[in-house]
DNA sequence: ACTTGAACCTCTAGTGACTATAGGTATTAC
DNA sequence: GTAATACCTATAGTCACTAGAGGTTCAAGT
């Protein structure tokens, strides 16, 4: 069955959501997972009960894409998505949000260094011997071995 | 009740999982989801079933922690237990998990540094006016303004 | 008109590594 | 004896998807 709304018919070119996919960069199942929790407002059908989208979808979702690309949540790209709908109002509140993403991915940066830092160091210190006398297992062993201070992070935040 | 096990009664302490928990920085729930998963071997327990832990258990559950904080996935920890409980084979395994670790790592760190990078370039851009005239918004818009090529990461690397 | 194959649909369950809750029992201190 | 705390099991929730089963629709070729 062909496409047939009757509101956008004429003007625009209605794509299905496996293009729409290709376009910005997602696969099909995840478009519907948007439009499950409610990231993506519910697509039109046509009468086969398709999902029809138009460019402004493909726009949308690249713009989520992106936003997902620089680890903001999906709350985080809700947020901005309805600041985005308001392009009169201040944008105080997209630079407090990009900025405290800023500072968690800072803080990440930081701890994934000096867990590589740490790893380097126990690989360049293992002779290379029997696991009795491996360093690497010494350093996981005992925490003390290791250079620096205080816990490394707390694997959510390497893995 | 008391700890009452015949086999190991006189010569160790037993301490109860609260008091490992505490010792090797995790929580109960979280040892006993290790237990559940094999990570630990199920504990003795006493006449009341409460389970029963001694320093060697202190031992095994903070080489665990110690290596998921390094960002060591489940897996790679249980591989890395089965090998350090055969300390005359030769360590050459050991290394490689560690190898590939820091090799994932510092592919972490690369994309992370990229994000970083373009956040703090977008948010100093934002000359601050309205949202319609927001940099942050029209760079998550299209990616094209971005200055690195390809993909940030896929947020899962980041997040 | 018919057939094939790709694309689409819904619904449910699985991923990793826990964390939280409900509803109960055991231990310990007073 | 009692009250607070620690412990028990079993189940569900977290995040952001991803995968699969089992069925329907579409587009193209014959």
């Amino acid at each position: 069955m062909k496409d047939q709304n009757p509101e956008l018919a004429t003007t625009e070119r209605y794509i299905g959501i496996g293009e729409l996919a290709r376009e910005s960069g997602c696969k099909p199942e995840t478009v519907r997972y948007y439009e499950q929790i409610g990231l993506l407002p519910s697509a039109p059908r046509n009468e086969g009960n398709q999902r029809r989208y138009t460019t402004a979808s493909i726009r949308r979702l690249t713009f989520i894409r992106h936003a997902r690309d620089f680890g903001f949540s999906v709350e985080a790209v809700r947020e901005l998505l309805q600041m985005a709908d308001y392009p009169d109002m201040p944008c105080e509140e997209i630079d407090r949000l990009a900025k405290r993403h800023l500072a968690e991915v800072e803080a990440r940066l930081a701890r994934l260094t000096s867990v590589r830092d740490e790893l380097k160091r126990m690989i360049n210190q293992c002779a290379g011997g029997s696991v009795g006398q491996c360093y690497i297992i010494d350093v996981l062993s005992d925490h003390r071995l290791c250079h620096q201070t205080g816990p490394h992070g707390g694997a959510d935040v390497i893995g």
